[in-house]
DNA sequence: GTTGATAATGAAAATCATTTTCAATAAGTA
DNA sequence: TACTTATTGAAAATGATTTTCATTATCAAC
């Protein structure tokens, strides 16, 4: 099964309706490479899709939100901008020129993380962990 | 020198004023153990100072995080709260429910990073961590 | 395939956060 | 003290997001 009928099985699930709209909205998340915010994924899903509403952007995004499909990125640009989420636990290595983000994995740090917290008398929750660069086409220019 | 006053004398430096709405504000963010927002700061600083108006603040933190003296910190609940930066590389540990936030040190990954960016083809510029839990006190609540 | 209940849509209005404008005021230097 | 000019706060402007609501489209049941 093609992530997209994933997606749309996924609304389905949720006893929602498949739409043009939220169809032509999910294929502009899922071919982007880069975190996309609403205004974004409004210009670029108008190419096909003219007559479609901002507002039926913002809905759509904030329910593949919901449904953990779309995970939202913060970086300087912007902390509205969203991205694919990808299964499993990862952390992200993103663009400054362009964008571009990359799940990568690998690193554990766990165990200090959680000594870090008990040093510091807290119980430990979640941890953030952002890299950022120049992704391998922006350094060459 | 006091925290303050070294803040008070870094605006005196870039010429700007000494006014007493200045200094009502830098006492809210030097005295708080959390991140806080322009509102926050604003209903903080009218219980000594009335008649302060919201632009104010708004203009303050922004010259106050230009200074380098403050510093954005992005959280589930939202991401227009400023904390007094802290000189030198750490990174921070955030409570859940109180927000409170703890700088802490001793970790350094910088290798680590460097080796997963150089894997994916990137250039290293930055990273950001965060590590987020249950502080002492809220722990017992 | 029709029908019907109701979820989804998009235009417009409303709301909320932030920025800009501007006349009055206050800081700091001479 | 007098003067220059940065700062202030009210109000207006802006920009992003949310709400409202009448219309339209989906999809399950016939
Ligand atoms: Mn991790
Ligand atoms: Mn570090
Ligand atoms: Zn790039
Ligand atoms: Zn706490």
């Amino acid at each position: 099964m093609q992530t997209k009928e994933i997606w749309m099985a996924k609304l389905k699930e949720k006893g929602m309706r498949i739409t043009a709209q939220r169809e032509a909205i999910v294929d502009i998340l899922l071919t982007s490479e880069k975190a996309l915010d609403p205004l974004e994924v409004y210009d670029l899903t108008r190419r096909s899709h003219p007559s479609l509403g901002i507002v039926t952007v913002y809905r759509t995004m904030e329910c593949l939100e919901h449904l953990g499909l779309l995970q939202k990125v913060h970086q300087a640009c912007g902390c509205n901008k969203y991205l694919k989420l990808k299964a499993g636990h990862h952390h992200l290595l993103i663009c400054t020129n362009c964008g571009r983000a990359v799940y990568f994995e690998g690193l554990n740090f766990e165990d200090q993380f959680e000594k870090v917290a008990e040093n510091n008398n807290f119980q430990l929750q979640d941890h953030w962990l952002q890299l950022s660069g120049l992704c391998g086409r922006c350094q060459k220019i």
